[in-house]
DNA sequence: CGGGATCCAACATGATACTG
DNA sequence: CAGTATCATGTTGGATCCCG
């Protein structure tokens, strides 16, 4: 089986996954919930801390969050404004998945990027250097079992 | 420390997680690795697993995933065409996180739905009358404690 | 069968200006 | 300070047609 939600052997459209994905249709979502997790912070420290966040994307996301009831909205009510963004219980529990994507990327990013190169740079050559260049390849990992 | 590198106060644009994050830019390549968990999928067999992805963003999602080395691609020189994807082993190691993913969305996605519902419904009520919900609501988790 | 090429509509997002 | 509103632009993705 191959489905991701145990019933169908088709990834469904309305399977928990998806749902769930489209939480993640901005890539700052994450970045937000990651940057909440010790606790409580400014709309201004949150868009410090997220290198290259526009106001705008930051005004969105959180918004999205907190309809979403990952993440809670306190405003207080003094001159100038002070608004104060913090997990909800509900946001708690989506830290664990996205550090298990951070480790990943700590540990494996690194592979990912040398392959894109290589394949960038296979890619440039005319074809029969290809297939010399996938030939070296092939010995080159045979030699290293 | 709200960092996603353990070095700096900022989530760093070139922090691993943020280089990581750009490999799921579409919604797409998730599901894909993960219809490929279980094994070899011809191009076929996974536009028919995956509900709803048109042939162009597959081929596109497949060429990604191949070009940052999470997959192979395996062309049969038969006619009709036969071409074959598997994960490399650099691609099995992204499965843990996914499925963390995936199990966390079965357990908590029918929340962030409720909750979405009632920030809407909320949202469509008068001023006045979303002070008089927001108070029903607190009066409603205080008796839950 | 497994694509590639093209066109086009929808959407996402940055920049800028304005506001309580 | 923490937004909102508007405009301009770039990107995405579906539809369609073609190919070996």
């Amino acid at each position: 089986m191959v489905t991701f939600n145990d019933s169908k052997p088709t990834i469904d459209v309305l399977c928990p996954t998806r749902r769930g994905l489209s939480l993640l249709s901005n890539q700052w979502t994450l970045l937000v919930l990651g940057a909440l997790h010790k606790g409580t912070l400014r709309f201004s420290e949150l868009q410090t801390i997220i290198e290259g966040i526009s106001k705008k994307m930051l005004t969105q996301t959180l918004r999205d969050l907190e309809r979403n009831g990952l993440i809670k909205r306190v405003v207080y009510p003094v001159i100038p404004p002070m608004v104060e963004y913090s997990l909800t219980p509900l946001g708690e529990t989506i830290i664990e998945p996205i550090w298990a994507f951070r480790d990943w990327s700590e540990e494996h990013i690194e592979e990912v990027e040398r392959a894109r190169e290589e394949y960038d740079r296979r890619s440039r050559l005319p074809l029969q250097e290809q297939t010399a260049a996938l030939v070296q390849q092939r010995a080159h990992e045979a030699s290293e079992l």
